[in-house]
DNA sequence: GACACCTGTCAGATATTTCTTTCACGTGTT
DNA sequence: AACACGTGAAAGAAATATCTGACAGGTGTC
């Protein structure tokens, strides 16, 4: 079986989709690559606030940017969509969930002051 | 093609399982059915916590819950994990996109002070 | 009665996410 | 110089999500 992500990855991943202009965005670079600022107005959203969302589903691994050159010199980030394949089952999540990072025990555990 | 949910109901069921602690119930309930106070300490979970954590997960539609009675008479609320085959693809999410409500404009729209 | 188990909810603290505003920098054109 | 376009980032407000602790009810057994 095609092994997916680590259960913290995952967790990760769906987070970054779990929201509905970030789903917006995947969806707009599915058809093709997209500048910061255009995509900003193709969506309506303010340039900021565009840029958080990227970073968190670039963080996410779900695109990818690349700051390029124009023609007339100006600086262009492009983003584009990752190839990704989440098959998401009870049986694949309970798979990923052993790979979770435990939840820390308060219990006579580790030591640093 | 299967499509699945529509896009707001998509977005919900992500980010219910966006969630270290849903995952393992998820991943849990997977295993079988269980009631709430054993559950919560199979995980973990303070119960009024797991408690908030499973109403996430049944308001996305992801596990049902059904009061039953036990045979010495104690009302026991056992869970079980809804079928469910989510497949996430870029297409796929740029269908899903399609049917997000709008989010809605500030032009010169609506009257109410 | 006192204790074990089960269920639920509410108020409030804390942490995280989301969003706006404002600033800085770059280029090329009028 | 003033304006168009592009980039990034910080500061703080506002809205959510998460978590704890205390409380309510129920049953049955010692």
């Amino acid at each position: 079986m095609a092994d997916g992500p680590s259960g913290d990855r995952l967790v990760e991943m769906l987070a970054a989709l779990a929201n509905p202009i970030r789903l917006r965005i995947v969806a707009t670079l599915a058809g093709g690559r997209d500048y910061v600022s255009h995509l900003a107005r193709e969506i309506g959203v303010s340039r900021p606030l565009l840029h958080m969302h990227l970073q968190k589903l670039e963080a996410a691994g779900l695109i990818t940017g690349r700051l390029e050159l124009s023609d007339d010199g100006k600086a262009m980030k492009y983003y584009e969509v990752t190839e990704f394949d989440l098959h998401l089952t009870a049986a694949a999540l309970a798979a990923a969930a052993q790979t979770l990072t435990p939840p820390d025990p308060p219990g006579p555990a580790r030591k640093e002051p």
